[in-house]
DNA sequence: TCATTTCCGTTGGAAAAACAACATACCGAT
DNA sequence: ATCGGTATGTTGTTTTTCCAACGGAAATGA
């Protein structure tokens, strides 16, 4: 169990917490270890989950596979990461999608209503850790809505316009870099690259703003232009 | 502070929590009210949050301006409802929305840290609160984590497909009604209300599905068919 | 330096979605 | 049953996106 500590150290559940006092939490939550091998199922869609997961050594790759049997991987985890939260709610029903093990992989169990119910005086840190998971969820929720504005939008354009706004605010610049290459921003918006390359050239040749690589600038459009 | 009671008795927040309890709690949260006019901003974009918020009475319309001045409504808060949590997390950056109110108002503000520092022995409900405030958030992540996998499909028929099995999954079975009439799907999908009825017909007359008003039931495809 | 690879922009044709306009079915109220 | 309103389905046109293929630029590495 010792050999996680490092792995759990870096995660976003347990900052702020010491070495030893994430060693002797692992106790006070009732953490256990699976192993799974290359290619093996970790969870399957209809289960019910009860534990909050973290991933402590491996990767694993959320899948689903629709009625008729169409794949689709939805995600990646990677060491650190917690996972399947959402689904330790009471009557959030079961599972909506497959776990599976894309290497060798280590997951790590904890009992989710320890960590809710705070233990008399053992655990110092057990606010922190509270804390830690409120925050580790929010910041997950918020990105997910910034993410789900972005793709509501029907065109490349305004998908585009959208997503550069956001970051110039959140940057608090009308000049900012992004963190993706072209295809990464395309696939993030779930869009075709060379069709929103073009676009991109578009809206630069419109005066709506400027970019190389992955430096924007956004510009006032040139006055009388609709 | 009263009157409210009846409200937060319905919130997801202060569920199993009884009236009395929820009396002493808000005094013990530190919770305060302010009153919004029709039309008056509560929350401008580039403002810091500090508090959990849930509407005590009126309606709130989460509002989004983009560089270029474009309008978009993004979401309506009903009574009982809590919002702007994810922006409460320390170093998540200022508000990006716009939260207006559509009608005269009155917002209850929390103190987190008192929500998330369990106070010694004062609240016996104090675990519950911090389990629904959990069980809250992770629901709304469950669902942004769905509808986005809807959104990511690139086509109008992949959207409704994946859409339809998830709900036949959730239903568990492969006749299901869904909470939405045509347009109220087309809006939830974010596609255009008559594509998408064309596009059900003819995944209907494909023998993929079948369906009357808001009935669906899937099918297996024909055989041969691709 | 040269070869190889990756990234980015461009183009044209095929496919799909959006849009507008209309037809039909359904529903509630009188 | 009739009327008005709403929800749904249908069709044809326009616009947009996707897709495949290509060329040049920049980065990488031998």
């Amino acid at each position: 169990m010792e050999k996680y500590v490092p792995v759990l150290k870096r995660a976003k559940l347990f900052s702020d917490i010491g070495d030893d006092e994430i060693l002797s939490m692992l106790d006070c939550l009732n953490a256990t270890i699976r192993q799974y091998g290359k290619g093996e199922y970790a969870f399957r869609q209809g289960e019910f989950i009860h534990d909050l997961l973290i991933l402590g050594s491996g990767r694993l790759h959320i899948q689903k596979e629709d009625y008729w049997g169409n794949l689709n991987i939805l995600n990646e985890i990677r060491p650190g990461e917690m996972f399947g939260e959402a689904y330790i709610v009471p009557n959030s029903g079961t599972l909506m999608n497959d776990v599976i093990a894309a290497e060798e992989s280590a997951v790590l169990f904890f009992d989710m209503e320890r960590i809710l119910t705070v233990c008399p005086s053992a655990c110092p840190f057990h606010t922190r850790l509270v804390k830690n998971m409120f925050y580790t969820i929010s910041d997950k929720n918020k990105s997910l809505v910034q993410k789900l504005s972005y793709m509501s939008q029907r065109s490349t354009r305004e998908k585009l316009l959208s997503y550069l706004s956001d970051e110039a605010k959140r940057q608090n610049s009308s000049s900012f870099s992004i963190p993706f290459n072209r295809q990464q921003l395309a696939d993030f918006l779930s869009v075709d690259r060379s069709a929103m390359s073009n676009e991109l050239c578009k809206l630069r040749n419109e005066g709506m703003l400027d970019f190389h690589k992955n430096e924007f600038t956004l510009r006032e459009p040139p006055q009388g232009h609709h």
